[in-house]
DNA sequence: GCCATGATGACAGCAAACTGTCAGATTGAC
DNA sequence: GTCAATCTGACAGTTTGCTGTCATCATGGC
């Protein structure tokens, strides 16, 4: 592998993504946390504080398989956390004149009081994260992770490629 | 609340971190995805693959604990997972001279192996991801994470703050 | 030397995502 | 109108992280 073969040092590229990937890591398993502990004595957690999100964010209810379409996750994860939120008074389930097995998802008074106050907690916190930073550079932040996502998604024939023709005997 | 009250217009800030996020968790499910899809013939999975970074990166073997607290997980994460690769024929456990019940893990043969393929197809991999891509602003977002995770870690006296001061009565 | 304290691994159980399979309900092609 | 294909929720099981508890071992104050 030869160096300076490419425009941009192939090696500065590569460390910049491990060291981007390590971060990306670590700060899903912070934010996760901070979610929970923000919202803990609520009755949230960071996965219904979600779930909950993509209900009020709906112009309309919606059926646990659309929601789940829409946070681009499995139906069946989507399901159980709002069975868990059901049997704990945040949200409950209405007729659907469309569809008699595929019920809507709705707040109940205390999962939208719930959640207003999730949603006002994680602002008063943002905005002492975000203190001092350039806005720019945040929206730059995403903008590249959106453009790295992009292209993961698109690399899947690629991947495919690499294992093949990089494979060799490792067994035993 | 008011706007324009601070210096750099906190809506602006709170919806590009809101972006942001988003992209994390979206991020982080793909990298997990193409990672086991570029590593799965090679018996390895992205959580064996990581593991073994801890032990390759180490300058010396390390018992589970410490990789643990490397990685920034549990050691009972990592345990599991070091033993599901010992099972496999991908790591060993030798004695530890300073800790009868700590004992040191090393890669086999194997391991060392698939590792270094696993290594060498990631680097093929990414450096389609990145052409084009100026890694000035691949290295900016990195740094960018890694200012909100400080900044994370130290906000868990203002997350307690914020629950207690904004608790009300949520009770049905 | 003795014993509290902490580090470590083993084990059990929880959380939140996944996949697969099934039956009932809806929808669309014909 | 009928029937195949699709959508939906229910249920079972897997993965990969977590927490909590326990017994054992190491270390350091005394």
């Amino acid at each position: 592998m030869g160096s300076a073969s490419l425009p941009g040092d192939p090696d500065r590229s590569r460390r910049a993504v491990s060291g981007l990937v390590i971060e990306v890591f670590r700060l899903k398993g912070d934010l996760i946390e901070a979610g929970d502990a923000l919202v803990h004595d609520l009755g949230l957690t960071s996965a219904r504080w979600q779930v909950l999100g993509a209900v009020a964010l709906a112009p309309a209810p919606l059926p646990v398989a659309h929601i789940a379409r829409n946070m681009g996750l499995a139906r069946q994860s989507v399901q159980r956390v709002v069975d868990d939120m059901r049997a704990d008074g945040l949200v409950r389930l209405e007729p659907n004149p469309h569809h008699r097995r595929a019920p809507l998802v709705a707040m109940t008074s205390r999962g939208e009081a719930a959640y207003k106050q999730a949603m006002a907690r994680k602002d008063l916190w943002v905005d002492g994260l975000t203190a001092g930073l350039p806005p720019e550079a945040i929206e730059a932040a995403g903008t590249l992770l959106r453009a790295l996502q992009q292209r993961i998604g698109a690399s899947h024939d690629r991947i495919a490629a690499i294992a093949t023709s990089t494979r060799r005997e490792i067994q035993e």
